[in-house]
DNA sequence: GACGTCAATAGGAGGT
DNA sequence: ACCTCCTATTGACGTC
């Protein structure tokens, strides 16, 4: 049984995981609100290791490392020559130098300036990003040039940090979520399959036995311990029909209605 | 060398 | 027009 035959019994999957409007969980996000972030049922990536939580265990690179600047001169180098980026550029342009240590300017810029660097954020930036994250998971113009300040670092790294850490949080949970919706796939599975089962066996008892299947639910009763069939009572009180038959195969949907015994007990 | 991580970029959407 | 944010992607770097 597939995915098809599920489909085919009308059978409706939903966890009620409400994916709010991007504007909807912007909102939320500025007012500091754990959001719920928009389900994608993507089996080809669900199994990625999560990795958010953890440490970096390569903090090699201080702020003061040649990659810091490197990285800082890629970002001239590669921005696009739209208005915010040079805008952020030209605003941070002091931090920029407190961030910039340019020792090895000369020669690593020599082979390419757009050799694009990768930065590594301290131990101690990492800690403390994450402390504001914790939060604030958006930053407000002065928060971020707040914690830039107190980071040595751009605006625009720290903007680009919370960035990232927004997507790793959604990432990872969009995995729990898939995770569920396939626990809930396999459960719903498996109660469809036996479902069908009882139907399919609720027909051959239907095809074996017409003479009961015709009748009215209502006017059937079986014996709870020996299992016989009979008819209800009659309207005018007479003895309810005894039955030669016995039912083949016991369901629960029956279960609730054969409070008495037949007369044939 | 393949792979994972993550800082950074590009481009689009929506709000003001 | 400009801003912020999201998403996809890139590229450097570390690890196995």
């Amino acid at each position: 049984m597939g995915i098809d035959d599920m489909c085919s019994t009308g059978l409706v999957l939903s966890l009620g995981l409400e994916t709010p409007s991007k504007i909807e969980a912007q909102r939320q996000a500025k007012q500091g609100l754990d959001l719920e972030p928009s389900l994608t049922l993507c089996l080809s990536g669900a199994n990625r290791a999560t990795c958010d939580e953890r440490p970096p265990a390569d903090h090699l690179y201080c702020q003061a490392s040649p990659h810091s600047h490197n990285s800082l001169s890629a970002v001239s180098s590669f921005s696009s020559p739209r208005v915010k980026r040079e805008r952020d550029l030209s605003s941070e342009e002091a931090e920029v130098e407190t961030t910039r240590v340019s020792s090895k300017a000369s020669d690593e810029d020599d082979d390419g300036a757009n050799a694009r660097k990768k930065l590594r954020l301290t131990k101690e930036q990492s800690a403390l990003l994450e402390e504001s994250f914790k939060q604030h998971s958006t930053l407000n113009p002065k928060q971020k040039q707040a914690l830039a300040r107190q980071l040595n670092l751009r605006p625009r790294q720290v903007e680009v940090w919370f960035q990232n850490r927004r997507a790793r949080t959604k990432l990872k949970q969009t995995e729990v979520d898939c995770e569920i919706l396939k626990k809930c796939c396999e459960t719903l599975t498996d109660e469809n399959r036996r479902l069908q089962k009882e139907l399919q066996d609720l027909k051959a008892l239907k095809l074996a036995q017409p003479f009961y299947m015709h009748m009215p639910a209502a006017t059937l009763t079986m014996c709870p311990s020996c299992e016989r069939i009979g008819a209800g009572p009659s309207v005018d009180g007479a003895t309810p029909t005894k039955s030669p038959f016995s039912m083949g195969a016991k369901s629960h949907l029956y279960s609730h209605h054969f409070t008495n015994p037949s007369a044939a007990c």
